[in-house]
RNA sequence: UGGGGUGUGGCGAAGUGGUCUAACGCACUGGUUUUUGGUAUCAGCACUCCUAGGUUCGAAUCCUAGCACCCCAGCCA
């Protein structure tokens, strides 16, 4: 069960660069409100690197009292698709942040901006280019040296007006010709070398159709629609960094109504992941995950499907900070602000994941007690229910060990434990098959400590949980891991290689207490000593299926590990 | 041999010349509590801030020179 998002952003002090710089454009009367926008490209689904830059650019326009915008940087037809801007919207939404208006797209401009580039053209400052792809690539140069201009550079402005405009009434097959801005082929940044802002595409675009069969590139649309907006601080991510003094030149060199200042943060890396678009496609593409929405996912439609609440998600991402310095963040940080939040907000039921039956032989055979059993230790008010209580019931098949050590607290031959909430049990035998497996375990049980208290006041180190088998409803359950074995997939030659062959375990016979029965999907719920489970989209009445979303923290396994 | 960036503990990240023998969080280690080996709680964890010089009474913070790493040669964003 979940509670509501508790609002975490209340207004802030400094916190980070880019904030300090809002600030002081604010207090220093440079503008007089802040307005930001999340611009995504819909050819993919969102995920945890995306979640950084919603939370800044929503997260910045809320605490300065200004506004965001969604807007989709919808330029190039041949990548992008509705279901994706579909997909996006509900993502933002469910992280929390609403959006100005409607959303915005960079199509809603593409008149004005056809306009600019024949502006530029009459101002002398574009041409049309009739090299082709490789020979532009060539006439540009190379890192360390210049580029040469091409011979189409001197066209007139005339001839460059009158080809500009049938390439707009589609008189060329894409990539004939391509509008340049007309800067500088020898600049030591390359994205002044005459960068290509208008080429040929004739693909039908998912908002304008085929109304156009030119667009425009990411410079000479981003800006721009930043300028008619009226974006005060363009927020985005360091490998634009060279495309601002591009950014810049724009604007000068054309009359926008503003003139908003781009500003580059470091990009989320998470370890034993991967938080790249086109690796995240190829993943799907090549079905090596079950969709985008596949739980192992750092989607935040994955990690919606997995049962991480979106609190957690911003929760995160607002410990991590805004700078400049490339990192790899540790998945655990992320964890254990799940954990954080779950602990408070999720009602503990019980479940054996890996069930092994045990017979109470001094337990009358046809007696059931219903046992009270506490919702919630962190929250009162969650109050308390009856689990049922028979002669047979299931326990973890880990919490039995047949050699146990003597840091072992759980149950094994001769040895008493409690089962929470009911009775002291003391192991007295063990059923193997011919194999040599343990199938069943035989134990007594102390009547005097009916609730888990003994009346003679001795203690039992081990506490387990349990399910009575009478009453026991069956469960699917999904365990999921690190999706790739190595923390920095970025480093990786071939990142395919070193996907976790082990990030899915399915469990098929689980065994949970009744109460979870008829539990909702999406609703998250402690399943004591192992962790939080969600119920999963594919969950129905009578084929219950869960995710585990986190587990609990082990001290056991870690002393076990230890050796 | 070009241009643009970044370098503070295992991972993030404060720090903007003295209060730095360097915050905070995660991770890790050890103790206490405990009917979840969960939670909570206490304690420990960088004589040092990429390196080397220099300026200064005083530097992680200023200067100089190196070194390392990242990004850029899509008609992708």
């Amino acid at each position: 069960m979940t509670t509501s998002d508790t609002e975490t952003d209340t207004p802030q002090e400094p916190r980070d660069f880019i904030r300090e710089r809002v600030r002081s454009d604010l207090t220093t009367g440079t503008m007089s409100q802040v307005v930001t926008r999340f611009p995504p490209e819909p050819n993919g689904y969102l995920h945890l690197g995306h979640a950084k830059s919603i939370c800044l650019n929503f997260g910045v326009a809320k605490e300065f009292e200004g506004r965001c915008n969604l807007r989709f940087d919808d330029t190039n037809p041949a990548k992008e698709e509705q279901e994706f801007i579909n997909a996006i919207s509900e993502d933002v939404n469910w992280l929390g942040f609403k959006w100005d208006d409607e959303p915005k797209y960079a199509s809603d401009y593409f008149d004005t901006l056809f306009g600019w580039a024949e502006q530029l053209i009459e101002a002398g400052k574009a041409y049309v280019d009739d090299l082709t792809a490789d020979e532009i690539r060539e006439y540009r140069g190379s890192l360390t040296e210049p580029g040469r201009e091409s011979p189409y550079r001197v066209r007139s402005v005339e001839e460059n007006l009158d080809i500009f405009r049938r390439m707009k009434a589609g008189e060329f097959p894409d990539g004939a010709k391509v509008l340049r801005a007309k800067i500088d082929m020898a600049s030591g940044n390359i994205n002044l070398r005459d960068p290509v802002i208008y080429r040929i595409v004739h693909k039908s675009h998912p908002r304008t159709g085929d109304t156009w069969c030119i667009y425009p590139t990411y410079d000479f649309a981003h800006g721009q629609s930043d300028a008619i907006e009226g974006i005060t601080h363009s927020l985005c991510t360091l490998e634009f960094e060279d495309h601002r003094p591009l950014y810049e030149w724009l604007i000068e060199n054309l009359p926008t109504p503003a003139s908003p200042k781009q500003y580059e943060f470091a990009r989320l890396n998470l370890g034993y992941t991967v938080l790249s678009k086109r690796k995240l496609t190829q993943l799907v593409q090549e079905n090596h995950v079950n969709g985008w929405d596949d739980p192992r996912m750092p989607t935040i439609s994955g990690l919606r499907r997995r049962g991480i609440p979106a609190v957690t998600i911003r929760d995160f991402i607002s410990r991590l900070g805004v700078t400049k310095s490339e990192s790899i963040v540790d998945p655990s940080l992320l964890d254990h602000c799940v954990r954080e939040h779950l602990n408070k907000a999720a009602q503990r039921r019980m479940g054996v994941l890996r069930p092994l039956k045990v017979v109470i032989e001094n337990y009358p055979e046809d007696q059931v007690e219903e046992l009270d059993a506490v919702n919630s230790p962190e929250d009162e008010a969650a109050g308390s229910r009856k689990v049922s209580f028979s002669r047979e019931i299931y326990i973890e098949r880990d919490d039995f060990m047949e050699d146990a050590p003597k840091k072992f607290f759980r149950l094994a031959p001769g040895r008493e434990v409690r089962l929470r909430y009911a009775y002291y049990v003391t192991c007295t035998d063990v059923i193997k098959d011919d194999a040599g497996e343990v199938v069943e375990l035989r134990c007594t049980y102390d009547p005097e400590t009916k609730g888990g208290d003994s009346p003679d006041g001795r203690k039992v180190k081990g506490t387990l949980h349990w399910v009575s088998a009478k009453t026991a409803v069956n469960a699917e359950i999904r365990l999921y891991s690190h999706l790739f074995t190595d923390e920095n997939t970025a480093k990786l030659e071939d990142f395919l290689a070193a996907i976790n062959p082990d990030s899915l375990e399915v469990l098929s016979d689980c065994k949970l207490e009744a109460s979870l029965g008829e539990w909702p999907v999406g609703s998250t719920v402690q399943f004591e000593r192992m962790g939080y489970f969600t119920t999963d989209l594919d969950s129905q009445d009578g084929a219950l299926v869960f995710n585990r979303s986190m587990a609990l923290r082990d001290t056991w396994a870690k002393i076990q590990a230890k050796g």
